[in-house]
DNA sequence: AATTAAATGACAGCATGCTGACAAATTTCG
DNA sequence: CGAAATTTGTCAGCATGCTGTCATTTAATT
């Protein structure tokens, strides 16, 4: 435990993780009464924090091409699932962002083209949604460089361990969901 | 499949997830040749960005009296976990994090009296970070909150679940972190 | 030892996401 | 129906994190 020093390089890029002991957590090497749950989840706290930050890198990587990035594909995925069209504040809700962030997002992505805000008939001012004709090719595009890369991160994991990762995941969004 | 388009409430604050289905994943109703695992995958894509948004705002709202966010208690766990002291680029490398990100934190933290910049004797430019004593205190009532944080929400989960998911979660980061 | 490569500090610019506030629209309720 | 509460659009400010650049220092290589 404690963090060795290690002056491992790093440049300009994002640096490459320093893992010193198994854990990325406070192990009590005084006597405490601390349980090993506990610090199970916050390990579990720091390597998710860890693992969202390098999905977004990926994603962006994977998707500079089709000149998306994750905020944009996130709302283009949820976009593309709805038939009747959302509303923006339907999608902030859908992703758990403020209303604001996903407007700024979906105002650019019609500035671009991707997307386009059409009357809504149950609402004067707030919009729909949907996809433009390139917003819809951007999907699909997505689709065929995301599922490859899905499986390939996947193919020597056992299908078990990825439902219980899936289930605890869920449990804990639900409880700090409220 | 398809979202529904239920027009639940969000008002100003952040809103509530709205979860249609099981899973927050095309579901492909059209007869493609769709990996179960890769929809999985996805799924846990998607449910970690989730789960992370709610640990940082759980971790800020928990630590807002001691004039805490969650990018600071990152550095300062870390750090509290050096015995040497670490330099900004070291702290960096532990986090997964851009220096000149930690740098502009450290910066503000010592501003604010948290953290000391002490000189490196192994580089001229480059100081060390050390704690405070107020930022040792402030390390000590975070941890006096978020342990039981961190029990509270493991009591109910059995041990071998979390140690599966972070199996997973540390594999997954493994893979990435390239 | 000299040259080359890598790491660091510092500054700038940009993207994302949050909160607060206020007016307008909508829904809820008495 | 009418008042009150909620939702939404919009604008503003702020925090966090990324990348790029360049000068300087440190480490590696030859």
């Amino acid at each position: 435990m404690a963090l060795n020093d290690p002056q491992q390089p790093t440049a300009n890029a994002r640096p490459t993780l320093v893992r010193v002991g198994g854990s990325a957590v406070p192990v009590p090497s005084n006597g405490g009464a601390h349980s090993p749950k506990r610090m199970l989840f916050l390990d579990i706290v720091l390597s998710v924090f860890r693992l969202n930050g390098l999905l977004v890198a990926e994603g962006d990587a994977m998707t500079e091409d089709l000149g998306l990035t994750s905020a944009r594909w996130k709302v283009i995925g949820v976009v593309a699932l709805s038939t009747a069209g959302l509303t923006v504040p339907g999608i902030a809700r859908v992703l758990g962002q403020s209303r604001q962030a996903v407007q700024r997002i979906t105002d650019v992505m019609a500035k671009d083209g991707l997307i386009t805000y059409q009357p809504n008939p149950k609402h004067k001012r707030s919009v729909l949604v949907l996809l433009t004709e390139e917003g819809k090719s951007a999907y699909h595009a997505l689709r065929e460089v995301q599922d490859p890369w899905a499986i390939r991160n996947t193919e020597d994991i056992p299908i078990e361990e990825l439902e219980t990762s899936l289930r605890l995941i869920r449990r804990l969004i639900h409880r700090l969901d409220k």
